[in-house]
DNA sequence: CGCGTTTGACCTGCGC
DNA sequence: GCGCAGGTCAAACGCG
């Protein structure tokens, strides 16, 4: 199997600010690949480097559409009750805000092998998507990451993944890693500056 | 047999 | 209140 993917890092700000309250939003610009290789749970890099002092975020916005028109990834807080049916007033004031980060990945294959093991819990059609949504969690014992994948109506060559949580954890396959894909990976940035110019 | 996928049902939030 | 959409559950099934 061919693992070419093109990667679109983050733009500037969102085209479209309807759906994206620049408080629910991180923008997020990884200097080099490395940000990613500490996936499982290191917050004080760059990706996980996310603002913890929201104010509730509004479920809307932030399920809407993780990506914006460009094509960039953007990272969002999210924070909602693994059952829903146990959110009461009470508890929606104690519910875990997972980070979410979503990117873009141009790539013939749905599912990136990140070095974790991921284990398909749902599939959903998407409105105005001809592409159905899944949905994985980690497979990995207390580990309660999970990650949505989901192909582009309008280019059906860009997969979205949406990582939602913090590994905690090694990764599963050392030797196949996620900074192993991205080495593969071709950078996509055509609003992205690097430092070093 | 263990693990992962499929898929329909179910639950909840939100907009009207 | 109702309908829709997103997210999750869990039984059935497939595969190595």
């Amino acid at each position: 199997m061919e693992n070419k993917y093109q990667m679109f890092f983050p733009l500037s700000s969102p085209s479209s600010s309807a759906a994206y309250d620049p408080l629910t939003t991180n923008i997020m610009a990884p200097t080099n690949p490395h940000v990613f290789h500490n996936f499982h749970g290191n917050s004080s890099n760059g990706l996980m480097d996310l603002k913890t002092d929201q104010k509730f975020i509004k479920k809307a916005a932030e399920v809407k559409e993780p990506v914006d028109q460009n094509g960039s990834f953007v990272g969002s807080e999210t924070d909602y009750p693994l059952k829903s049916s146990a959110a009461t007033d009470k508890t929606k004031e104690k519910m875990i805000r997972k980070p979410r980060y979503a990117f873009q990945t141009r790539s013939e294959v749905d599912i990136l092998d990140d070095g974790y093991r991921w284990r398909k819990y749902g599939q959903k059609a998407v409105k105005n998507n001809k592409f159905p949504r899944s949905y994985y969690r980690c497979t990995h014992q207390g580990c309660n990451v999970k990650k949505q994948v989901q192909r582009l109506s309008k280019d059906q060559t860009i997969v979205v993944t949406t990582y939602e949580g913090i590994h905690t954890h090694p990764i599963h396959n050392p030797t196949d890693n996620f900074e192993h894909i991205l080495s593969q990976m071709h950078v996509y940035t055509p609003l992205f500056k690097p430092i070093h110019l």
